[in-house]
DNA sequence: ATAAATTTATCGAAAAACAATAAATTTATA
DNA sequence: TATAAATTTATTGTTTTTCGATAAATTTAT
C-alpha cells in the first residue's frame, strides 16, 4: 500500500493546504484528495512541485507499506 | 525533477525487466517506458506492485532531484 | 552470426488527474 | 457559542496519461 503523508512536512514548513496548493499549482480540492489518500495516481510534475514547495524528498511524503502476510 | 531508477534494485534482486514485468503485472513495454523516465505519471497500484516485487522502499526507486538554481 | 533482452512506436480504450465550482464539514478563534 | 477560516467532499466536464496489445527496431549477450 502506498501512503501519502503531507501533514508532517506541512507542519514543519508551517504551511497550510491553501498555501501549498498555490505553490504547487493545483486546486485546493484536488490537493486535499491527494492528501487524504483518495487519489489513485499522481503526475510526476505534481510530485515534483510538492517536493519543491515543501523542500523535501519523495520519501518524506510517500511511503510504501507492505501488507503484512506471508514472509513477515 | 522526479527520477525513476529501477536498475539498482533490479540488479540487487537479480531480476530482468521481463521477470519484473510479470511480477508487477504490467507489460514489458510499459515497464520499460517507466524505467527510462518516459512516463509522466504513475498509478499507486503500479508503484505498490513494483515496491512489492523488488521488496524495496519508494525512495529506492523514485527520487526528487531539485533543479540547481536560486538558493543552492 | 544468432538469440535474447530491451527499447521504441502505434493505436485504442479505460482510468484518472485536474479545473472549476459549490456545498458540507471540521477546526480555530474572538 | 457564534462566527470565520480552513479543509473535506461532491459534481461535472475536459484533458491527460496509463496501460494493454502488438510489432518493429535496437541493443546486449552468447
Amino acid at each position: 500500500m502506498i501512503i501519502i503523508n503531507l501533514d508532517v512536512m506541512m507542519a514543519k514548513r508551517k504551511m497550510s493546504l491553501n498555501q501549498l496548493s498555490e505553490k504547487v499549482g493545483i486546486t485546493l480540492a484536488n490537493l486535499s484528495i491527494l492528501k487524504n489518500n483518495k487519489a489513485k495516481a499522481i503526475r510526476f510534475s505534481t510530485l515534483d512541485a510538492i517536493c519543491k514547495a515543501l523542500d523535501c524528498r519523495v520519501e518524506d511524503i510517500v511511503e510504501y507499506v507492505p501488507d503484512e502476510k506471508e514472509g513477515i
